[in-house]
DNA sequence: AATAAAATTCAACAAACGTTGAAAGTCAAC
DNA sequence: GTTGACTTTCAACGTTTGTTGAATTTTATT
């Protein structure tokens, strides 16, 4: 058969996958019923639960999938940032530079997945029910080591002082990557949330200064 | 009859908004059901349709509700620092420190319907349904105040970049008082999220450093 | 004390929910 | 081509959902 429908190509437990980051990007976990997923991804009811067990599987199926992705990718630039740089060590501009790249590199490059999985976390992120938990279980054993390398960069700096700024970063940089279009609004189209470019030539500059100002004595 | 009951002190409006602003804050909109408000409040389940017509116009009437409070005092506090300062204007330190000094004054004394109300609103603000309509309703028209005061203190500054700087300021401020405890997982208790007076003594001068570095020229 | 208005309860609706056991289909290995 | 292991569908289950019309109680006004 040579039909180009989208059905075709894909397995059905990844267009599953793509329906439900979709979905639970724009309306959270509990404003997604398995209905609409199985619609959306154009599959039998019951077919995620079959594969997933249960709702909460898919939610943390959708959520690892590309974790693991991006914490690779991420290590890698800091590894190489470490590499390029001199004897002292990366500078916190280049620290930072290699948190927030990988982001850009895979994010808004017409490439929808990475766009609804970013919409995904800046929301887990800020959510009381699962900001703690997920967040740390799939993403702080990668940011602990950027932090040991913001400890060489920072000698001086007190350790609580520097998770508070991480954490600064962290909100920043979540808020950025929901795409909620407040700043557009915010700003009468001048910045546009869209841009995700502007966004992270300023977000690196503006974290490491916060940094820089309260790490560096 | 004298009996120091929660119940009989404040009228059952009011305890229906406290109890939604509990349970909002914690699982979300689709994540409460209004049998749980009615339960939570000691309420009958048909009251709080009647009160605020349905599921979601009870929702705006919890956002509403300490929206006007805090940007009053937000505005109080805006033209207490003009007024102090001398005749070229408040810093930047002393304007950003009146957008988040009256959190904290509100915040963490002792006042859970505050803390709640702080907790619903990061969540708001990060989510892609919510996050643009409403935060723009209910916040921006103060916003835009503290922005003009920004553009006197940083006269050189690209507008696009003071609207991505307080983007960023927005991120790190929400993300601060979801109080996801991911932070102190992360630190391992060194940095603790209920830590409202350190989280604020180090957010003022964090993110002053970074609209100078992106908006002094 | 009678009256009108507002507040609160009661009971029920149809719709949507997550999950599951059993049946049907698909596919590769032998 | 028969077997056996996955995959997918079907149909239904018992709950829970938001909302509403009618009845009841409370409150304020006369």
């Amino acid at each position: 058969m040579a039909d180009g429908s989208q059905k075709s190509k894909t397995k059905r437990k990844d267009r599953i996958l793509d329906a439900a980051e979709t979905l639970f990007a724009k309306h959270g976990f509990d404003g997604v019923s398995m209905r609409r997923v199985a619609e959306e991804a154009g599959v039998d009811l019951a077919l995620s639960s079959y594969h997933f067990g249960n709702k909460r599987g898919l939610f943390d199926a959708v959520l690892l999938r590309r974790a693991e992705v991006l914490n690779e990718t991420r290590l890698a630039a800091l590894e190489r940032c470490k590499a390029e740089a001199g004897e002292g060590g990366p500078t916190v501009d280049a620290i930072i530079n290699a948190f927030l790249e990988p982001m850009l590199a895979h994010g808004y490059q017409e490439d929808e997945g990475w766009r609804h999985y970013f919409e995904l976390v800046a929301q887990v992120n800020s959510s009381f029910e699962w900001g703690g938990q997920l967040m740390t279980k799939y993403f702080d054993p990668l940011v602990r080591k950027f932090i040991d390398a913001l400890k060489e960069a920072l000698p001086n700096a007190e350790p609580a002082d520097l998770y508070w700024c991480y954490h600064f970063l962290s909100g920043a940089l979540t808020l950025t990557f929901a795409h909620t279009g407040r700043i557009d609004q915010l700003s009468d189209g001048i910045a546009k949330s869209e841009d995700m470019v502007g966004a992270y030539e300023r977000m690196v500059p503006f974290v490491a200064a916060g940094f820089r100002r309260l790490c560096d004595k």
